[in-house]
RNA sequence: GGUGGGGUACCCAAGCGGCCAACGGGAGCAGACUGUAAAUCUGCCGGCUCAUGCCUUCGAAGGUUCGAAUCCUUCCCCCACCA
């Protein structure tokens, strides 16, 4: 137990099935619930670390699948590490490419053993076992590693949803072994994934396995927002937060969006990763409080108004709805890097709104004025 | 003044007797993105129409032909070189 020790969870005030609680790494304590951007080779895409810690970003995610293509995650190692060689000193979470088994599914095939990749940077081949992801996601250095999972598409049936949700149990058991054997320079937790694709037997199935392994400092709820339904996830959440336990971090995987952020943390979600901000404002669209809007329209031209009236992002702050479109028609990358940058800030505010509402037991009627007033203008998407 | 080349839809640009409302690209308009193969992808893009279809269009006018953006005549512009 006491490797734990640096990965303490302190649930401070529950909610319902909300909760307020930080979350101690080796670089610093996460205050959930909370929101993780996704720099998925080391950068937050158009997003300088000093943005995020202005715009009070806690902890990052980081892809071992990428990193291991390039630069190499033994080059990283050499380099003293993910935190040093991005420059951010917060927590770091890294993925294991587990997604990747379900997103280049073309370019790869799934055994008992592991996965064969393609890289799809060059064609090389190459073997993920959970054990060589384990050493990978050691030599990167991240705060919380995940396990190796098998994903599947969000409505896949029960037998395929048995089947992957099995042998990531079985993988998981791998990947604890090899994770204890190997020697680090410094701590790190390892998180299982619960999967079970939208199947609530299979669900608590998982939870009950993956806990009959041994207590974890974490669990990942993986599987969710790959294609299936938002009812269907939002009830995977309610089953999963009721089976694990109360006094662990739940980080729900690749979520998402800000009504399912709020969604998801009224069922007991306290960490979630994302790349809609960057990517969406990559291409143009924003998050606000009264919904999404695509900054690239017409409408826009001559909007003096700040994206959200309600923000205090850099971008808001400074910039109208009309000159943010001037540099998305006209192709400029500070068009990329401010909206990146609001849709981040967005969801970590979001997040820190959540939490003092959850503190200052004003949660339920919070959420639900926020969820009215962001679904209240379809129109504006 | 001479010789040669050219004028195609918002722009660039293919087409050179019927398969042409006319290839491509750009611009424009709209949509999608949820553990990032993504500053990407998709749709629309002469007018009317749900659609079959109809109408107007390839510098202008006239002509040949069953049929013309494509051939002929004249005219108007543009470009290059020569004088």
């Amino acid at each position: 137990m006491s490797e734990l020790d640096p990965f303490q969870f302190v649930v401070e005030h529950p909610a319902g099935a909300a909760r307020a609680a930080t979350f101690s790494t080796p670089h610093g304590t996460v205050e959930t619930p909370a929101f993780m951007a996704v720099g998925t080779l080391a950068t937050v895409k158009a997003l300088d670390p000093e943005d995020l810690r202005a715009m009070g970003a806690q902890m990052i995610l980081a892809n071992a699948y990428h990193l291991h293509l390039r630069p190499g995650d033994d080059t990283v190692r050499a380099l003293g590490g993910l935190h040093r060689f991005m420059g951010w000193d917060g927590p770091i979470l890294t993925d294991s490419g587990g997604f990747q088994v379900f997103s280049l599914a073309a370019l790869r095939t799934v055994d008992e053993d592991g996965a064969d990749f393609q890289s799809h940077l060059d064609g090389s081949r190459h073997r993920f076992t959970p054990e060589r992801v384990m050493e990978i996601e050691r030599n990167l250095g991240a705060d919380v590693v995940m396990q190796f999972d098998h994903v599947i598409p969000g409505q896949s049936d029960a037998a395929a949803a048995r089947d992957a949700s099995e042998r990531s149990l079985r993988w998981l058991a791998r990947c604890r072994t090899a994770f204890h054997a190997l020697q680090r320079e410094r701590p790190q937790a390892l998180f299982p994934i619960v999967q079970g694709g939208i199947h609530a037997g299979l669900r608590r199935e998982a939870v009950t396995a993956i806990r009959d392994l041994g207590d974890w400092p974490g669990y990942g709820i993986g599987g969710l927002s790959v294609g299936e339904t938002k009812p269907h996830m939002y009830a995977m959440l309610d089953v999963v937060n009721e089976a694990l336990p109360a006094d662990r971090p739940r980080y729900l995987m690749g979520v998402g969006f800000p009504e399912d952020l709020v969604e998801g943390v009224r069922r007991g979600v306290d960490l979630f990763d994302c790349v809609a901000p960057t990517r969406m404002g990559r291409n143009g669209a924003v998050f606000t409080s009264d919904g999404r809007l695509n900054i690239k329209r017409a409408e826009f031209r001559l909007d003096q108004r700040p994206l959200d009236d309600t923000c205090e992002c850099s971008a808001c702050r400074r910039f109208s709805r009309a000159y943010l479109r001037h540099l998305f028609t006209a192709d400029e990358m500070l068009g990329l890097r401010l909206l990146s940058l609001h849709n981040v800030h967005f969801l970590v505010t979001l997040m820190r709104h959540a939490r003092a509402a959850v503190r200052n037991g004003t949660f339920d009627g919070w959420s639900r004025q926020w969820l009215a007033r962001y679904h209240s203008r379809p129109g504006i998407t």
